[in-house]
DNA sequence: GATGAATGAGATTTCATTCAT
DNA sequence: AATGAATGAAATCTCATTCAT
């Protein structure tokens, strides 16, 4: 018997991986929804279990904690979004003040069309434990890096102007981190004139007038 | 019988009501600190109990449940903060830029400096029930409306420049809402000059150049 | 000073007592109703203040404990409804039959009219302390008596026919006990009915058949 | 995936739902034995969890809240209770009064016997909450139904007088309510004996003399 | 006589976590 | 890979009782 379990192990490894990872990654985009939404104390296990329709044991096949669910979740989102943000920047031709606005518009886009909610979880300032609180800080600095670029380079050009880089880099991040909650009420056009509205105002806070809608 | 008239119907219960406001001030505002400190998830009655230096059982006299207990405080620093707020407008003299300068800087530091974490009880979006959820919603009413007011007669004026002003509003408390966490760790100067730089970052959102510091 | 409490000890001690024994008169019918609509256990002390509106404090001026109030309410109760019915007895002239018809009639227009719910507590089986175990013994024994004697007297006068005295008094107060359950909702005449008609029924059980209402 | 269709999609569904039955079956006796014995209230969670050997938390794991628990229990004896009277209905030949005589008889022996207390979850009117209450008036309701047949039949049959029916049924099950308080004391012989009698005297309520024991 | 305040023991309820299968 | 069951610590809440005034 003990032998069987060594010869058995590794059949189609891959596959497996990948049909792991894509469980993973659905349990961990329902947890950062409802974190999200309701914040990490006021949901359970069994919330997010029973949204995902397995059972809280489950869970614990794939993550030791809530805790360690919660920073995964952190984790991936940021990941990605920043990985976006990024190929945005590389992509971009033109102005300052042009990969500015598209990358400003780009972000409120994802978060309030792809992961309502979502973006609260970096705001809600929760004692995690320093391990875990290490790896977001490190995320957060990958993040804001991408628009500190941005807003660096055009205050060098003269074509911003600003108080101070970190003071208007979390504007930036606090205003955009609300708006899925502002925009969860709209659909389609008045969404998108919504977004669009939001991108212009925060142009403002390096000095850009809002370019007429 | 007619003797009884001599002496007064309700004896003390004056000074008994005052007696009872304060001690319910006393306990709503240990709860909002230590609410506004960790969230209202984080905190246990008997956290709040401990501070005070009384027993669970004593909250229970004051308040009917934790959640009554959270209302009275979220309502009780909305109402002194918004007053706070509205008397400043009122004796305000100059022109627009001056006083919503004026008031920016104020809710900047009593949110840094008085309470701390205040404004993530009125943030974070727990559902409420709903008796309590529409006071919340009417405080914030009267709260935004001091903004408002400031921020539609500059427009009028032609002083100030904004895209519509109820982004610039949202855009405007996220990024106060967030400063506590900002300021969390500078004392004094440092922490003056922060509040400053935040305000002048934030009057750009109606297009006013910020002041040479 | 502790001489003055000698000497002022007894100033109108008489009216003192009467409206000391009014008041408590309130309590314990209030408690009695309350205890008997819900259970002893249902019932907070709390919720027999609010009915009476007063503290719950007062209440322990008049009675000692929560147990000793319910006790109280069932003796007082016990001893006022035992001693009506007592002399109904004297007084009556006529036939077993008639004297049994007339003290079911007016045990249960008591029941039902006067103290609503009162005699569920005399069926509630609640462990007492032996001390007011045994003073709800004797007054249930008391109370039984008074029935008791004239179905003994109707039995020994081959007016009545029973399969055993207590097993024929236990079901009489058994139904009389619930009968304020059964006849709440009716008013008037319609009351007046019912309980004619429970009487009759309750007549059957020692072999009288039912006269025509 | 193929291979998958050979196994069973809900492996052991069936063993899984009857093993959880069974053990809330298990619960749900417990809870009603205690129940019955001592009341709603005199019973807690613990005493519960304790008698079947299981912490709370678990009875949490099948029942939502104490009172869901207490509902349960209700149900169930009174389900299974109506149950062996219906079937004992059906069954039966002979006359209305033999019929009537062995309900009776039936439903005394298994509210003394099996029973020893549950009646009285049905008597004390607690306030459940609607949902429940309905539950159980349709228990009551079912109950009711299997004697009031007998007895009407019995009347239409010029077998049995009554003054009404609704009263007699009434009296009937006050007085086999209180039963098993009645004879908690006796055993063997004397039990049987205080049955037979407590059924003799309820005959008369029909108008059935009793028979010599 | 009566009240408001406070207490503390105990009740119900929640939930992250573990574990056998 | 996944589940159902169970746990235990901690949270919320209730309430009889005490006490100073």
């Amino acid at each position: 018997m003990a032998r069987q379990e060594l010869t058995e192990r590794a059949p189609g490894t891959e596959r497996i991986q990948r049909k792991r990872g894509k469980r993973v990654k659905e349990i961990v985009e329902t947890a950062a929804e409802l974190f999200g939404e309701h914040g990490y104390d006021a949901v359970s296990l069994d919330d997010v279990a029973e949204r995902l329709d397995v059972t809280k044991g489950s869970l614990y096949y794939y993550f030791p904690s809530k805790e360690e669910l919660a920073t995964a979740a952190i984790e991936t989102l940021g990941d990605e979004w920043t990985a976006r943000l990024e190929r945005l920047a590389e992509q971009h031709e033109g102005g300052h003040a042009g990969l500015l606005r598209t990358l400003l518009h780009e972000h409120i886009t994802i978060a309030v069309r792809d992961y309502p909610a979502a973006l609260r979880l970096f705001l809600v300032p929760r004692a995690w434990p320093t391990a875990q609180a290490d790896r977001i800080k490190e995320l957060r600095g990958r993040h804001d890096a991408v628009f500190r670029r941005v807003i660096e380079a055009g205050v060098d050009a003269g074509e911003f102007t600003v108080t101070g880089v970190d003071t208007t880099l979390q504007c930036m991040h606090a205003a955009m981190a609300q708006s899925p909650l502002w925009c969860a009420r709209l659909r389609g056009k008045a969404r998108g004139n919504a977004i669009s509205e939001l991108t212009e105002t925060l142009m403002m806070l390096v000095g850009q007038p809002p370019r007429t809608g």
